[in-house]
RNA sequence: GGGCGGUUAGCUCAGUUGGUUAGAGCGUCGGUCUCACAUACCGAAGGUCAUGUGUUCAAAUCACAUACCGCCCA
């Protein structure tokens, strides 16, 4: 049985297609084949959770240019693989044992990596059924993690590699803190939102005198950590109090008065407490100043014992402490709203605590330049291009990289600390640190034997980025290193540009001395109709799987890049899904028709080709064209909307009707195939799904080539003017609410033979579409009629019983159109600047246009005339 | 504070290097179960292209300014 059901229904056939092309190895590239590489590296899903709309958009960009790259004789590969996320699935693990009330510090650090590691395949397996759902042709027999063995040796190789080379170093700096995860964070791990605050005006005695320095600050219990009080050397306020010492409040510790240009005059009272242990700013000023760093805060954002008695004080709590008592005090001056940015951990939100604390530093300037290098040279190319200017600004300003986390879930630092003769607190030398992969037997500074290995783990980034090249095997000289890289495209969202996509390209330039793709698509982000994020706690993410399983996977594909714009976010509705739905069906359908009357024909074009078929192949080259540029671009959006636009309303609406009339052969077959393979990147279930409805010769649709131009033998003029007949006849039907079931007589006068031969041979056409009963050729128009007139066909539609006021109100408007076109182009025409300006192919349009209308206007007004 | 992007039909967006009457999808309205598809077909209405000034024979498109929205960085 191969039926052809009236509708199209993906249950099934989509499951049951994936499996097939994951039995013919379809995913898995030909190692023996010459043809040039195409490679894309799937941005690792983390193995946190189930995969998102993002995901959904990201993954389905990715298997259009895969698919559309081996359909144009590439040897594609489609690298698959997972993320082990670091922070967001220690959180996420944590959270679930929480739930039966076991502690991760409880449980120990062994028996949690291997509670992570379970959730880890569970994860891992239902994101693999999910890309799989999708239809995404990656290759799973290829695929890595980056917590794999072999994966980790060659992020601890780098690590020594960097350390070696003295680009990795052990240091101690304000570092971003989240209380909640318990670990460092790098910059870019940091969100900052602007929240209403208020900024507090606190009064400083200065030590032997009866005066104040009034500060301002937005965190007032920092202040029980102050050492110092810095003002602007050329504020004239301050100029005589440099120097002598002020009492903090509360502590009742004596800090001196420095002067530093960094201050700013202008801000607040133009006096700075300085809080060395907790603000990168005072730190560094601390630091010139020989100040002293007084840390008071625990790792979980709790005062410590040297803020006396608030220790173990919650940071909030002690705010308002602090501040009642600097009320008791008088010693509040006052207090203003104001809007400052806040920190946040990117994973779970909690505020972040700036923290002095030792961790492992990447040196990044080296690796930033050659980075800068090959995007503003253009070697690697962004899309879009402003992106550019994004990823320069950031390179220009990086940071060092803090990469130590302090966490279980991860790579743990190649580094070993001898117990004999390692100074925790001596970050200048490297005395008594060995970094080894292996663990050293003996120190071989002192030769003990006591060494004991760093306890914290490595940003994830510092794994993926060397995705490009440690999925292929790097360091070692691999067959798939040597043929697949450097990869061609990436394709990411543009918020991970400065954690994963700079950074793997320095890692690229370090480590290979290659970059390690050629072009990166940013796509936007996916929000909800309303504009607003997807998130959990909104309620407003739709799980893609039950899209898939109400619409199915081409649908949702297709329907999701019809509404990606190029440059915008996108706003995401269920609705646009069932545009994709619908138009599966429409393809289904039309293809139904064509298997009713043409499956047996040839699936290549013969002979038999109409002035229709001319007509619709013509237009099939103009798609190809624009297709291609468009891919050239990495505009999915566009290639989505002009191939909706052709199928549905150049081959659908007016080529399937065409041929019902006047009978063809071979090309709607040979059609529907090209029409098939274009879509197939976009929708490959249901195009692989009629391909064998057909039989078509080969076992896969994949297996094809990207069609070619079809050289096209006719004049398509006619088919042009006979369309647009049809569509002005129906017009003035709808302009004069004539029923549907009403058939028309009309009288057709042409102004030459050829036309007049083309419309009666084809008259019958003429009357099905245009709902007409009789034609008449060349004869005098009498009685009342609606006037149609073109260049060169004046058409009358016989009516009894019209009414004549409003014809000629409509074609007396058709005439002050028409004229104020002509006058426009005759100015033109009259003006020397223009003349000489203007290029000739505009010219000549022009001259054609106001051909035209004079012509039109004629026949108008004699059209008028007559009635 | 610095930078980037946006503002086009009721909604969401296209609109190449300035050059036909500014387009599409959805929605709305009217009409059709026409033998592939009512998940459909036919037709219609709807826009002073955010505002202002300028450049040009010609501006949605280029320049400058303003307003509002969004994002990134500090």
């Amino acid at each position: 049985m191969n039926e052809f059901s009236s509708t199209y229904d993906p249950k099934g056939i989509e499951d049951k297609w994936y499996a097939f092309w994951i039995e013919k190895k379809y995913f898995t590239p030909d190692m023996k084949s010459n043809k040039p590489p195409y490679t894309i590296m799937i941005p690792l899903p983390n193995v946190t959770g189930r995969l998102t709309l993002g995901h959904v958009l990201n993954n389905s960009d990715q298997d259009i240019l895969i698919r559309y790259k081996k359909f144009s004789n590439y040897e594609t590969l489609w690298m698959s693989g997972m993320d082990h996320a670091g922070i967001a699935t220690q959180v996420v693990v944590e959270e679930k044992l929480l739930e039966q009330g076991i502690r991760r510090k409880e449980l120990g650090r062994e028996k949690f990596v291997a509670a992570v590691w379970q959730w880890k395949e569970e994860y891992a397996n239902i994101i693999r059924t999910q890309l799989q759902r999708l239809g995404c042709a990656l290759d799973w027999s290829r695929e890595c993690f980056t917590l794999s063995e072999e994966y980790s040796k060659r992020v601890i190789k780098v690590f020594i590699e960097l350390y070696n080379k003295g680009l990795i170093y052990r240091g101690e700096y304000i570092i971003n803190w989240c209380p909640r995860c318990l670990t460092a964070l790098s910059d870019e791990q940091v969100e900052t939102e602007e929240e209403m605050g208020k900024l507090y005006y606190i009064k400083y005695p200065i030590v032997g005198t009866k005066t104040f320095i009034t500060v301002a600050t937005t965190r007032p219990e920092t202040m029980l950590g102050d050492t110092g009080v810095c003002v602007n050397p050329k504020d004239k306020r301050y100029k005589t109090i440099i120097g002598k010492k002020a009492l903090l409040p509360i502590m009742e510790r004596e800090i001196p008065i420095i002067a530093d240009d960094y201050v700013d005059p202008d801000f607040g009272t133009g006096a700075l407490k300085v809080t060395p242990a907790h603000d990168p700013f005072d730190f560094e000023l601390a630091k010139k100043h020989n100040l002293e760093f007084i840390n008071i805060m625990n790792p979980d954002a709790t005062l410590n014992e040297n803020t006396k008695r608030f220790n173990t004080v919650d940071r909030y709590t002690a705010r308002k402490e602090v501040i009642e008592q600097l009320k008791n005090l008088k010693l509040l001056k006052k207090i203003e709203n104001y809007k400052l940015p806040l920190s946040k951990c990117e994973r779970c939100k909690t505020a972040t605590e700036p923290r002095i604390s030792k961790q492992w530093f990447v040196k990044m300037k080296p690796l930033a330049g050659p980075a800068l290098e090959v995007v503003q040279n253009g070697t690697v190319k962004l899309y879009p291009k402003r992106w550019t200017n994004l990823y320069s600004h950031w390179l220009e300003n990086v940071h060092d990289w803090c990469i130590s986390r302090q966490l279980w879930w991860g790579h743990r630092i190649p580094a070993y600390y001898c117990k004999q003769c390692f100074n925790p607190d001596d970050t200048e030398s490297k005395k008594g640190i060995i970094v080894s992969a292996t663990k050293p037997e003996k120190c071989p500074t002192c030769g003990s034997t006591d060494v004991y290995q760093d306890e914290d783990v490595l940003d994830t980034w510092f794994s993926s980025w060397l995705w490009p090249f440690a999925t292929l095997g790097w360091p070692s000289d691999t067959e798939d290193f040597r043929r697949f890289y450097p990869t061609q495209t990436l394709v990411t969202g543009w918020d991970i540009i400065y954690l994963w996509v700079a950074r793997m390209i320095m890692a690229g330039l370090e480590f290979t001395d290659q970059i390690p793709f050629n072009n990166v698509l940013f796509h936007p982000m996916v929000r909800d109709e309303k504009g607003r994020k997807m998130s959990k706690s909104l309620g407003n993410s739709p799980d893609p799987m039950d899209l898939v399983d109400n619409y199915g996977a081409d649908a949702l594909r297709f329907g999701l890049q019809l509404i990606t714009p190029k440059e915008q976010d996108v706003l995401f509705s269920e609705k646009s899904i069932e545009v994709g739905r619908k138009f599966c069906n429409k393809l289904w359908n039309a293809s139904r028709l064509i298997w009713m009357h043409h499956k047996d024909d040839n699936e290549s074009l013969l002979e038999n080709v109409s002035m229709y078929d001319s007509w619709i192949l013509h237009e099939f080259n103009v798609l190809l064209d624009s297709v291609k540029n468009h891919y050239a671009n990495f505009e999915l959006n566009a290639i989505a909307k002009e191939m909706y636009a052709y199928v549905w309303h150049t081959f659908c609406d007016w080529y399937l009707e065409f041929i019902k009339i006047v009978p063809t052969h071979d090309t709607p077959k040979y059609l529907l195939k090209q029409i098939l393979i274009i879509l197939n990147p976009f929708m490959p279930f249901i195009t692989e799904e009629i391909y064998h409805k057909f039989h078509f010769a080969k076992e896969s649709i994949m297996q094809e080539q990207w069609p070619e131009k079809i050289d096209i033998k006719h004049d398509i003029k006619q088919i042009n003017a006979i369309k647009k007949l049809i569509e002005e006849i129906r017009n003035i039907r709808g302009m004069f609410n004539i029923k549907s079931k009403e058939k028309l007589n009309v009288l057709i006068n042409t102004s030459t033979d050829d036309h007049e031969g083309f419309l009666k041979d084809n008259g019958a056409l003429l009357q099905k579409l245009a709902r007409i009963e009789r034609i008449e050729f060349n004869k005098p128009v009498t009685g009342s009629v609606a006037s149609i007139i073109m260049p060169d066909i004046q058409c009358y539609v016989k009516l009894s019983g019209i009414d004549v006021d409003k014809e000629k109100r409509r074609l007396a408007k058709e005439i002050q159109f028409l004229s104020q076109r002509i006058d426009e182009i005759k100015y033109r025409l009259n003006n020397p600047q223009y003349m000489s300006q203007a290029g000739d192919e505009i010219k000549n349009r022009e001259n054609e246009r106001l051909e035209n209308f004079l012509k039109k206007r004629e026949g108008i007004v004699k059209a008028i005339e007559k009635l």
